[in-house]
DNA sequence: GTCCATTTGTCCGTATGTATA
DNA sequence: GTATACATACGGACAAATGGA
């Protein structure tokens, strides 16, 4: 498992990885990550772009981590439910594109009022 | 300044604020919000630690960030979801923002159209 | 019990990339 | 083309919690 130098943010990468290592079962519930300086060290990466992707999993509820003990796989975990639905890198895509959609429906609903106030519309909304 | 765990972090704080901000209305739907760098400036901070607690708005679905043009409230956001539990998680879920996204992207196609109607259609030819 | 190494979490300052205006 | 603004990455630093010597 290596980074993708084209493809998405490094930090989203490595939530891909770690996520897929757990989804096949390489990582089992319940054990302990390799810390962050490892990971950092494996991915020839800084240590805060390790964090970030970390940071993906646990709110993904995937990992549970402790200051002064480690990071590990929640136990209550299981690995089908991840190729269902429950989290997965489809649902980290889909999560982008409607930031991206809601974006853009934000700027476009500006415009629009905008073009409405210019035409001196006299009816409104019924 | 050492940062004691008294208090929450302060990158917490800053989503609490503006949270707050936007829940009472002195930050309009739609509203842009000042740049991280002034941001930074007004609460002495660094702007990688504003942009943090921005982050936790995005993900809230409080607040739409667009490079090149700013940070701005969301303004389908119900404020009744913001007194109900702080953070309201339940407004990330990916279902109800498409639903959301759906119903304002129709009221925006009859709106265009109706401005089109208006605009005649002479523009066509350019 | 105290001291110390490990580990996560956060903050800072800077730099680069990319999208917008 | 230039300026603005968000997003990410890096390296260094410190605090807090844990665990072992």
């Amino acid at each position: 498992m290596t980074l993708v130098h084209d493809e998405r943010a490094p930090y989203v990468q490595v939530a891909d990885i770690i996520r897929a290592e757990i989804a096949s079962g390489e990582r089992a519930p319940g054990a302990k990550l390799p810390s962050v300086k490892k990971l950092a060290e494996r991915f020839g990466l800084a240590e805060m772009t390790v964090h970030s992707g970390l940071r993906i999993l646990r709110e993904e509820g995937l990992i549970v981590a402790t200051p002064g003990r480690g990071t590990f796989v929640r136990s209550d975990v299981d690995p089908a439910s991840l190729e269902a639905g429950g989290s997965s890198r489809a649902e980290s895509d889909l999560r982008s594109q409607v930031e991206s959609l809601t974006a853009t429906v934000e700027q476009l609903s500006s415009r629009v009022a905008e073009l409405e106030k210019m035409a001196g519309l006299s009816a409104m909304t019924d």
